[in-house]
DNA sequence: GTAAATATCCTGTTTTTCCGGGATTAAAAA
DNA sequence: TTTTTAATCCCGGAAAAACAGGATATTTAC
């Protein structure tokens, strides 16, 4: 008996493209696909796959936050990771919330076979670039913010003055400031300008 | 004799997953695929396609610049331009570069076809979604900026300030300030925070 | 139980941005 | 040829951000 997948992806393209490369293979049994989110929860509650291959991006809910949902339900299915750019944020993101690997969707046919063995071993998967990306940086890129930080992080990138955030939030004017002053110093950036800058292409905001 | 068909993406997976939708149909004939721009190019010396897919993330180069070169260089050829998001600025680019249609990877066999035959006969097509996005602002939402004011942005998103930005330009300083300003109400931001974050939404940085 | 991290607050100064007015020149479009 | 657009420049003042250099509770982690 081969391995049991399940896909979720809003891609036809994609879908077609996985089925394609995995029907020569004998050790894969293609269980089906959902195209979101919710149809994807609907069909685990039917039947349970070995491993799902889940894309980052879908029209109902993002599939980081599906992916935790999914492991929270079922923490036995192992879950693959799966997405067209190399976002660190993106792939650190969906390993911190229980994924077992991550491809990129410019895997090869051996990469894919690989990530699914890999995985079924119990072991993580990362294929070759989406590895580089981690290593790259390690958490040590993208800085870890605390809560109020995000909140205030957000609040400035909406174009709220200090002054503003801090009725918003309820603390002091100077609160807020120094907020701000940790925010710069965290991502290392010299103003407001290349704070938010710093922000989007990490995909604080 | 059906519609030749070549299509330029680095995702392995997409392409088995055209190929696959394709292959049912008797009116298209598939001529290969490249995975990057320079074979694209390479291939296109041998032979000419009547369409080419064309991906607007490429490893070596973007899939707006290659459009571009291919419609200046092979006028004939038709190119659907791809992509996973709808952001509507790349689709604008591409449709601006020559390309005569747009798909999203969400797109279904019918879709492809349809655009596939639209194309060829010389029409626009653009996948329900795309045509949507383009529809709902018509170039209102993404502000034309001029050279000078693109220049600016760049430098104030790197975190320059209107002194050091009037130096490398050699302007003065007033003059920044009133490119800062045209940018602000350009970009309909009340300060730098949302401009910075207004133009990273629209790619513009 | 103690140390580290987080969130809160403060004063004062300097720098920068933002805003409201202008104006002139050169080049492109009508 | 006239009008529009783009790029340049100016002043002055108010508002906001950045910087320096603190302090004090409250969690959280070890």
């Amino acid at each position: 008996m081969g391995t049991k997948i399940f896909i979720v992806d809003d891609h036809y393209m994609v879908i077609e493209g996985i089925r394609s490369l995995l029907q020569s293979e004998k050790s894969v049994e293609w269980m089906g696909h959902a195209m979101n989110a919710a149809s994807c929860l609907a069909f685990l509650q039917q039947q349970l796959p070995d491993v799902i291959l889940m894309d980052i991006s879908m029209p109902d809910k993002s599939g980081i936050d599906l992916c935790r949902e999914v492991k929270e339900r079922y923490p036995s299915v192992f879950i693959i990771g799966l997405s067209t750019f190399n976002q660190q944020s993106f792939i650190q993101k969906m390993m911190d919330n229980g994924a077992s690997g991550y491809l990129l969707k410019n895997a090869t046919q051996e990469e894919l076979m690989e990530g699914i063995n890999t995985v079924m071993k119990g072991k993580t998967y990362l294929s070759g670039e989406a590895a580089q990306v981690l290593r790259k940086n390690g958490t040590g890129n993208t800085p870890v913010l605390t809560r109020r930080e995000k909140e205030v992080l957000e609040l400035i990138a909406e174009g709220m003055t200090n002054n503003e955030i801090a009725q918003k939030l309820f603390i002091s004017i100077t609160t807020v400031d120094t907020h701000r002053k940790n925010l710069l110093a965290k991502l290392e950036a010299k103003n407001t300008a290349s704070l938010i800058r710093m922000a989007a292409q990490m995909q604080l905001i």
